[in-house]
DNA sequence: AATGAATGAGCCTTCATTCAT
DNA sequence: GATGAATGAAGGCTCATTCAT
């Protein structure tokens, strides 16, 4: 075999999903390792604007000057360079502020940390690693194997970090079931403003929020849902 | 024969979308159903199921014991029985019972009449026309050029219905911004309840909600946004 | 069978070409031979325009307002319906005036009679008749079974007239080889002003010719010739 | 390999007709011939002979040896290899002798030697590059997209060099209608000796023309034409 | 006397992948 | 260490024709 020097690069099948992301090294700068740094660059790009089904294989070697092989040479088939770049959003957003708050903050105070970090994230087409947010868009819209291996990581923990927070407001416990619905009714809203393509092409007049427009409706989401929450908690279940 | 009038199964251009919806009498169900037929109960089923996209010509031959050329003789071609699909769902969504309410009720019961006939019919896999919705979602993930025809059947009508509701209780107007933001947060938490490929996917231990479950969930919905309604009509803007 | 009543109407193969040119009686105007009738009336202008390998049983049926299957029932196939328009071109062009000259007409007189005749015929996209020199053009350029047929009817009767008329005028018999070439070059001259669809593609500026063009045209090609003639007539061969 | 040096196979849009020519060097016809130089081998013998309609991708691929996808890989689409054998066409057409003639040559002399030259060319299957003269006259019966470029960089260039000797030897300029006239006389004596496939379908029998039938068939042209221009001369406009 | 429906072969193109150096 | 070349499967679509009333 011919393959490059990167640890352990035997590209595994659909089983198993996780990653040892790469472990920050960037592989002593050996100079011909740009291909590859220029097709994860790409991907990056690509997959988050148009989803895994959405890029072809030559449309990333393209953009990358890269061979049209260079994509099965360094990541085994295509599938491999979308786990890495799955990887790569994975980490972004395990390290996000979303859900890293003071730990003697209120529940109040933690979901309104959350929504007003993570709407406006979702909603600007500016922000950083919004990329890692559309990945996980598509991912909802058409699932790849990907998928229970996202769920796993990104999903869950948060919605344990709301459940945990909502439960807290509404004095109960996370297993009752109301808590896991304003948890829902809370993370459904945030994600309504991410960008959607559907909107984009059923109303093309359509114009960009603006910062003050997303900040008012992050605003909303927390007023609204704290409103609920606390309706709820009141009349019990 | 059970064809429609028309006589020569000449296809329109990609110009105007809206049809006059197959003329109603699907003629006596007659057993041996009718190679259009067919085709257009396959379509209905894979196009729900997978989107546009997601199914193939080959497919809806294949399983409609088809021959291949049969979706363009009868059809023009795959959008064209796209397109008839989508004009049932649309016919189908457009007589719901949503938004038919008493001209007298109160907005606080259209809300409720919107939200606990709305959710139960996204939820439940069994209810009647939950292709019709599987076929909206995925148009809203990966939009056909059948989009701005949709949004302007289904999509605005809804938002009216819901945004004069919402103007009423706030005692404002419906240009007033707060109002579209909590159409979109009682509509995000009603999509959210929406079978999704990526719960599938993702959750393979996932389990159907129960009918209970999900009137609870509808009612939930309907408490929490009235909840969060009047506490930003409390606030002003 | 169910064959319409016309005279042994038993689609013959590829072999024969000869038609016996359905012989003048509409067939008694039965009301229904009008869709034969049309289709033949769209033929003509569409295999005229197109030629055979250009036109679709479809385009046929449609601009006929007939049925798909009209053109194999009426015709038993397309080349059938082909072999019908092409009859009643070659019937046309074999009475045109062209040859038809006054028996005690000098052979110059013949000459510039068939040039001024035919000519404007070729190069006016109005005149008369032009259709059936549109089929002959279609078949020099991309010929259908049918081509030894149009030949033995048309080209030949053509050029046996003109080289009799430039034998008698260069005082030689027609076996002679200059003869055989003076006719080529007649006849190539007026072919290069037939419209072209190379002429329309490659020059989208192209201007008609005029009336009056078209006629310095023939008078042209009937001096250029006359004296090309002449010449090779004095110096022999 | 034998690649010009094109790194990758990016196949140019259809805005730009004109190929850098590839690059010349056949690169030693090394038996082992690359699939890419088998294709335009195959691609050129078969559209010479049927037109660029005429030809299937599979019947290139199929007589390359080749795979289907083969032609796509290397010439982005059948059009590109078209392309790339239509510019092999022209620059062959572009240098040949035709109008290469001495600086001090008379427009009588100018004539005769553009005629000697491209009648036989033209009429014998043997001679070089009669495809590229097949190339054209397929272009002429039916244009494809190519035909304007084909028009600029052939069509025009001779007319022009025809008319100049036609004017100075009329002692007229070249807009002179007359002038025009004389061109399209002559050269549609030419082209009539081209093969064809009328003559091939219609008139089994045809016996080839021995080389001493084509270079009396130059100078009967030569001379025919000479005559008729100098007539013309005489009875002025 | 005619037609709506269906058919099978074929069209060009795109795709992710693998091979042979 | 990397890539140009090739591949087979599949994509949507069009065609002339034939079948079953």
């Amino acid at each position: 075999m011919s393959r490059p020097s990167r640890s352990a690069p035997e590209h595994r099948g659909a089983g198993s999903h996780v990653r040892n992301g790469r472990g920050g090294a960037r592989s002593a700068a050996s100079g011909d390792a740009a291909t590859r740094e220029r097709l994860l660059a790409v991907a990056t790009r690509l997959f988050s604007e148009r989803g895994f089904r959405g890029v072809t294989v030559r449309d990333l070697s393209r953009e990358a000057n890269a061979n049209l092989a260079a994509v099965n040479y360094h990541f085994g088939d295509k599938l491999g360079l979308y786990r890495e770049v799955v990887a790569m959003a994975l980490e972004d957003v395990h390290v996000d502020p979303t859900t890293d708050v003071a730990a003697e903050s209120t529940p109040e105070e933690r979901i309104r940390h959350y929504v007003t970090t993570y709407v406006p994230r979702l909603a600007s087409p500016r922000g950083r690693a919004v990329w890692a947010q559309k990945i996980m868009r598509h991912e909802m819209n058409d699932p790849t194997p990907l998928a229970p291996w996202i769920a796993e990581v990104v999903i869950l923990p948060r919605m344990r970090f709301l459940a945990e927070a909502v439960a807290t407001l509404m004095g109960t416990d996370m297993g009752d079931p109301r808590v896991g619905r304003c948890v829902v009714s809370l993370q459904a809203q945030c994600l309504s403003y991410m960008p959607n393509r559907f909107r984009e092409v059923a109303f093309p007049g359509w114009r960009e929020m603006t910062d003050a427009e997303i900040r008012a409706a992050a605003t909303h989401i927390a007023d609204f849902t704290l409103a609920g929450i606390r309706r709820l908690a009141e009349q019990g279940e």
